[in-house]
RNA sequence: CGGGGCGUAGCGUAGUCUGGCUAGCGCGCCUGAAUGGGGUUCAGGAGGUCGGGAGUUCGAAUCUCCCCGCCCCGACCA
């Protein structure tokens, strides 16, 4: 391609709407344009970029034996019904009418599609297992969408769907989806760190994330540096005992009762711990109040821990759930946040972390305004309905495997393998006929890679002060050739026009920056849109015989006009 | 949805608090010249519903109200 053929709007300055790096870089270098709030036009060199990555994802998945479909982004909300998301779902889901005021809605995901067509078409068990996938832009009504393509309206995303005839046929297909991820993100230049994630309310152990670190990222990845642990935080456990694990085991009758104590203007744990309490922020118990179904429910921590939330959706076993407003605290229990417990109430179910089994000698608030009671035994004075783990893992506790440190970072999530189970297949009978003619639901796998955060996340990760740094594999252009000066009849401009054409010939893309600009603007110009390496021609070095050949943030050498193919095919090989 | 910030030419911005002549500057763009190895220089030029509407006023980018859009944080830790 010729520069002054495409378009390529570099910018020198930042548009105001860019945040964080990526979002920067992909304005800047001419990627991508805005439309509005979370809708975005692919200009030529990010739109090549996309197509190299959808090229990958596609060689990949039907490397891995996935069969590529596409499916109606317009969907009938009777399918959504159908499986129960058009409740559950219903904040995510683009709705629209048409002329009759029949309504549709605008896919964020094709569960749905996919096992209605499975149920129609799929009946014996001669026909698994199948893995259908497509590459299809996906409408979400998100929230808050942010930072350019991380998080928006309308992106691309891979989805893969597989059918299995058993859980261990479809252990199969998962870990081949796995490895294929593996070996996708790899070819992207992307290091990709796979993640136990949470399974939500379906449960079970098969699910993980394709997790890119990153400052900017939306999810916390906790991890330890061997390697032999990495989880979603949402997920993550450690190899942390409870502090109250070290108290002796006393009799019960042994306690000392209950004592209220007035604690006026003390509203958390931390001023509780302090002077002239000193109560240990590890023997308070944290007492929080949340709405699961529009019923209230109370979960109880230690004072220094932090409730996650999946886990309790995990336990539950629902997604519907809200922190409880001070105002419905204060009629459930007869006070607000900041004096809060859970001794003496019976008509609310009660649940506690695993930490606190067994603990006595603990303080929590009375249930009455500026009074908190100690000598409280878990045991003894709160009706538990359910232990279990509901903390949040911090940085710094031994890791579950090996006991080291675990770390914590942020990160971003460009891809998801999900077992599911037969959820869907039952929801919407997909169902098969086994070998002794019995009809079984098909076992399913969902296998996602947001396309278009992918390619933020390779230049979140691939840039320096002066752009982009593509790796070669989704580089727009593997190839940028710099004369300096544009006159055709010149012999910078003839060398230039041979070595494009040879380059283009051996199955390079190349660009051949054919503009009237001088060379700094040039030269700025490659290095922000980021060509993996460039090739400077110009009249000094050509005196000598030679060019200029200079990698993006490597080392610039000279090499014979006659070698310089050669040596670019060369780079490009051992990249 | 809650909180905060912003909205002036394609991009970045000054001016707004304290109302007042023709809304200023840089980049980019157009014309011409010089220059030609790291966003070069000089001269000339085009480009504005000051987000929209209503109001206050002799007079509004500036003050008031409403609306729209964009960005950030939050929507768990009592």
């Amino acid at each position: 391609m010729r520069w002054s053929q495409t378009f390529v709007p570099t910018l020198k300055e930042t548009p105001s709407e860019a945040e964080i790096a990526s979002h920067k870089l992909l304005l800047r270098a001419g990627l991508i344009r805005k439309l509005t709030g979370g809708l975005y036009t692919f200009l030529p060199m990010g739109l090549r970029s996309l197509q190299k990555i959808s090229q990958i994802i596609r060689e990949e998945m039907d490397r891995a034996g996935g069969l590529e479909v596409l499916m109606p982004a317009l969907q009938p909300p009777e399918i959504w019904k159908e499986s129960g998301r058009y409740e559950t779902a219903s904040d995510v889901l683009f709705k629209a009418k048409d002329r009759s005021q029949r309504e549709w809605v605008l896919g964020p995901t094709h569960e749905e599609v996919v096992t209605s067509l499975a149920a129609s078409e799929i009946s014996s068990y001669r026909q698994l297992p199948k893995n259908f996938y497509q590459i299809q832009t996906k409408f979400r009504d998100e929230i808050r969408p942010r930072f350019g393509l991380m998080r928006a309206r309308e992106f691309i995303m891979k989805d893969a769907y597989s059918f299995d005839v058993s859980d261990e046929a479809a252990q199969t297909s998962y870990q081949s989806m796995f490895d294929a991820y593996v070996r996708i993100f790899d070819r992207c230049g992307l290091k990709a760190l796979p993640v136990e994630a949470d399974t939500g309310v379906i449960g079970g152990k098969f699910s993980h994330e394709f997790m890119v670190p990153a400052e900017v990222g939306e999810n916390d990845v906790v991890y330890v540096e061997t390697g032999d642990y990495a989880a979603n935080v949402e997920k993550a456990t450690s190899g942390l005992k409870s502090p109250l694990a070290d108290q002796e085991a006393v009799e019960v009758s042994a306690l000392s009762a209950v004592e209220k104590f007035a604690t006026p203007g003390v509203k958390t744990i931390d001023a509780l711990a302090k002077a002239p309490f000193n109560v240990p922020a590890n023997h308070q118990i944290k007492t929080l109040v949340y709405v699961v179904e529009d019923k209230p429910v109370i979960f109880l921590l230690l004072g220094n821990d932090q409730l996650n939330e999946a886990k309790i959706a995990g336990v539950l076993g629902s997604t519907q759930f809200r922190p409880a407003e001070p105002a419905e605290i204060n009629d459930w229990l007869g006070a607000y946040p900041g004096s809060l417990g859970a001794v003496g109430v019976d008509d609310i179910p009660v649940y506690a972390d695993d930490f606190l089994k067994g603990g006595y000698d603990l303080t929590t608030g009375a249930n009455e305004n500026k009074f908190h009671i100690r000598n409280v035994s878990v045991e003894r004075d709160i009706k538990v309905k359910a232990f279990a783990d509901f903390r949040t893992v911090q940085a710094g506790e031994p890791c579950p495997i090996t006991g080291k440190p675990l770390m914590v970072q942020s990160a971003i999530e460009v891809g998801h393998v999900f077992k599911l189970g037969s959820k869907y297949s039952e929801a919407m009978n997909a169902s098969f006929l086994d070998e002794t003619g019995k009809s079984n639901p098909c076992i399913m796998g969902c296998y996602g890679i947001g396309v278009t955060r992918t390619l933020q996340a390779i230049i979140e990760q691939c840039h320096d002060d002066h752009g982009i740094k593509w790796p070669v594999s989704v580089a727009p252009y593997a190839v940028c050739i710099t004369p300096l000066g544009n006159k055709p009849e010149s012999e910078v401009m003839k060398v230039a026009e041979s070595l494009y054409s040879q380059l283009t010939e051996a199955g390079v893309d190349v660009m051949l920056d054919d503009r009237d600009e001088r060379p700094g603007v040039k030269f700025k110009d490659s290095e922000l849109v980021g060509f993996p390496i460039r090739v400077g021609i110009g009249d000094r070095s050509l005196a000598n015989g030679e060019i200029e050949i200079k990698p993006r943030g490597g080392e610039l050498s000279k090499v014979k006009v006659d070698d310089a193919v050669k040596h670019v095919l060369d780079w490009i090989k051992s990249q």
